[in-house]
Order: structure tokens, then sequence, then C-alpha cells
DNA sequence: AATAAAATCGACCAAAAATGTCGAATAGTC
DNA sequence: GACTATTCGACATTTTTGGTCGATTTTATT
């Protein structure tokens, strides 16, 4: 047994169902250890909890570098941080949030924090780019925007949850999202925009065609 | 405040999150009365959850028997009775159920029986009818065949909460209950299953494209 | 308006559950 | 076979939560 493996599987369980679905006493039986093992490697609850916000904001911060990759044009850049956020939101119960803010608020305010840092230059930076590109609206105040589209990503986060009987979270996410995209982007990009996403879209169908297809 | 509130409200928090996510004080706060008053309508918390469970089978009960209602044809009256269950899979936790069978295992084993005898005996019914009118295979087995999809139902149930992040509760209990039709139906029948199916799906398929055409 | 009755509040207590600890037991190594 | 490293699960301590009670507010009545 070693702390990977713990971290590992303490990461999934916290945000897939949140921290306090799960006492020690779980986790350690969901890895079949006795718990004083489990504390050999984690000093505390406290400890194991910080170290799996670590891990959220470490995953979050590489999958944001590799949507840097991206080739080519600030709409594709803005689109692959989107879909970062909404594979985001797809592993993350917001529970795992609720959990945190109301147990454990100095990790909750410092994860969150981060989190902000990763996401709140980029999306600045893209937009200014996109505007001397001509691919957003030229009204658009950058700084404020990104502080909005902040706000609203935390409540699509959360209501994509509550809505998750009807929908898949994907599919709410990914609307919202679209909605933001169709309110900054410049008129003569639109078609440019329908290409971008036609083929996200493309891929949705295909999925949906291939289940229907089946009956 | 009356009781039919606090039962309403509990109802709801208890199947769409489970029971131990919520504590008395948080039902409490949730109606924003204290927890005198709530004492006042409930004498306990087990009580409190005896009342739900009894709520839980009485709607599954009523939507039953408005399926019962269905017009002409056993064909009919399973997918009405399958719609049920995927009304039912759709707006309740699997954590009500596993919460239920581990602090309280006396209501579990009422409400799961509860549960069974109201769609064993309409499924039994509407199999054996079912196989003379020839809509369904002659070499099934009825009582064999309805112990089965009880147990599958109670599996899927589980597996659709699995793969909420990927797709919606309902999109992964229909497929397994379409699987489940096509295990039993008739070669005959199944131009008329395809008919009725193409109801559920066309409904379906509209809703997608109505999402779609919006960008 | 005064009084009685009913309902509500939230601090409090006791019981239950969770975190974290410790000596005993087990497995591995030389 | 003795020594070390690791694991176990029972146990003590802390935290949480179910349930209670007198004080207080609200409502009804005269």
């Amino acid at each position: 047994m070693n702390e990977h493996i713990i971290l590992h599987t303490a990461f999934r369980l916290f945000t897939t169902h949140g921290i306090q679905a799960y006492t020690m006493d779980d986790i350690a039986s969901q890895l079949a250890i006795s718990k004083k093992t489990l504390y050999r490697f984690f000093t505390s609850r406290h400890d194991l909890v910080q170290q799996v916000c670590k891990q959220v904001a470490a995953d979050y911060h590489q999958d944001m570098e590799e949507a840097d990759k991206t080739g080519e044009g600030n709409l594709r850049r803005i689109l692959a941080y989107m879909a970062v956020n909404v594979e985001f939101c797809k592993k993350t119960s917001p529970a795992f949030f609720t959990d945190l803010q109301k147990h454990y608020p100095a990790e909750n305010v410092a994860l969150t924090d981060k989190l902000d840092s990763v996401i709140e230059p980029r999306l600045l930076k893209v937009l200014e780019q996109g505007i001397v590109e001509g691919v957003f609206r030229g009204s658009l105040h950058p700084r404020l925007i990104v502080s909005l589209i902040q706000q609203h990503l935390k409540k699509d986060f959360e209501f994509a949850a509550e809505l998750v009987n009807d929908y898949s979270k994907e599919e709410v996410f990914r609307q919202a999202q679209y909605l933001f995209l169709y309110g900054i982007i410049a008129a003569e990009a639109i078609p440019q925009l329908e290409i971008e996403l036609s083929k996200y879209s493309l891929a949705n169908r295909l999925e949906h065609t291939e289940k229907n297809e089946t009956f």
C-alpha cells in the first residue's frame, strides 16, 4: 500500500459523491486496509482532504495547459477551455464543494482561488486578443466579462447537478457555455463559430443516432 | 405549518439525495422551522422515515394503477408499466435505498416487498395474457421472467445512477427496458413493438433537435 | 386591551457516530 | 529464531446529531 493509491481512491470518492459521504472507516474498507494503515500515510482527515484539493487543482491546471496547446485562433482556444470546464463539471459532484465550504472553509477558498487563478488569465487573454482579432464583439469589457463568466460557471455547475435526472450534466453545461459564446461572438464570426460547434454537435448527434438505432 | 408540508419536503430531500444526507436540523432549517415544531408532527426521525417510505410506496402504487387504465393490448400495457419505472428511477436516488438498507433495515424490506407486490402481479398477468395474445414468445416461463426482470430492475436502477455523469438516467434506464422488451417479444409482434417505441423515440428526438437547433 | 391558549424557538442534554491511538499480531529478512 | 517493518481492529476521545424543555411569540377570545 502506498499514499498514491490512497490519494487516488479518496480523490475519486470525494469528487464523485462529496466528502462527508465517506468516513475514514469507509475509505479504509474501500481500500481493504485498516485505519491504522491509512493514518500512516495521512496524519489526519484534514490532511487527506487537503491533498485531494491539491490534486483537484493540479488536474485542472494540467488540463488547461493541455488546452493552451490548441492550434491557431482565439475562438478555438476558448472552445478548448470550455471543453475542460465541461469535463470538470461532468466528473465533479457539487457535493464536493458544498462539503468543503461547510467543513473545510479554508481549503475551499484556497481551492476556489486556485481554480479561478487558472481560468482567469486565460479567459482574459483570449478575450482581449479575440476582440482585436475580430471574433468577439468590440463592445465587450474583457475584465468584466471574465468576472461574469466565472460567476456563471459556478452557478451552472450547481444547476447541472440539479437537473441530473432529466438531462446529462454535459448537456446542461454545454448549453450554458453556448449561451455565453453567442453572447460574446462578433456577428461576422458567427459562421465560423457554427462550423466549430458543428464538430461537437456532430459528435453528439452520432452518439444519439447510434443509440437510437439499436431499436 | 402542517405535517403534509413537512412530509412532502422530507420526501423530496430523502428520495433525491438519500436519507443520511439530511439531519433533523437540516430538514427543520430547510422548512425554516425549529426542531421543536418538527417533533410536534413526527415523534422521531424513525417515524419520519417510515412516513416517507409509506408515501413512496403509495405514489408508486398510484402510478401503476394509472398505468392499468392504458387501453387495449398487453404490449401497450407493459410499456406503460415500464414508463412508470423509468419515472421512478428518474426521481429516486439509489442513496435513498442504500441508506434505508443500512440504517432502517426493517423499513427497507417492507418497502421493497411492497414495491415488488405492486409490480409482480401486473407483470405476471400481462406476460401470461401477452403470450396467449401472441405478442410475447411462447417459450417464456412467465413466473421466472417476472423474477428475472425484478432483479434486473434493481441493478439497472443503481447502474443508471452511476452513469449519471455521461447520460441522463432516463436514457440509461430506457435502454435497459428496451433490451428486456426485445428479449420477450414474439417475432411477429416486432413491427408492432417498433411502432409503439417510435412514439417515445420521436418524442425524444424532437427534444434533441429542438435543443440542437438553438445553435 | 387584557388574558388565555397554542405554537414556535433555539439552547441544551444524552446518545450515537466519527476521528484518531495503541498494544498485539503478522509477515518478511537476515 | 530473533529482529524489524507493517498491519490489524479494539478502544478512548471528540464531534455530531437525535430528541427535550422552559422561555417567548403569536393567535384567539372575551
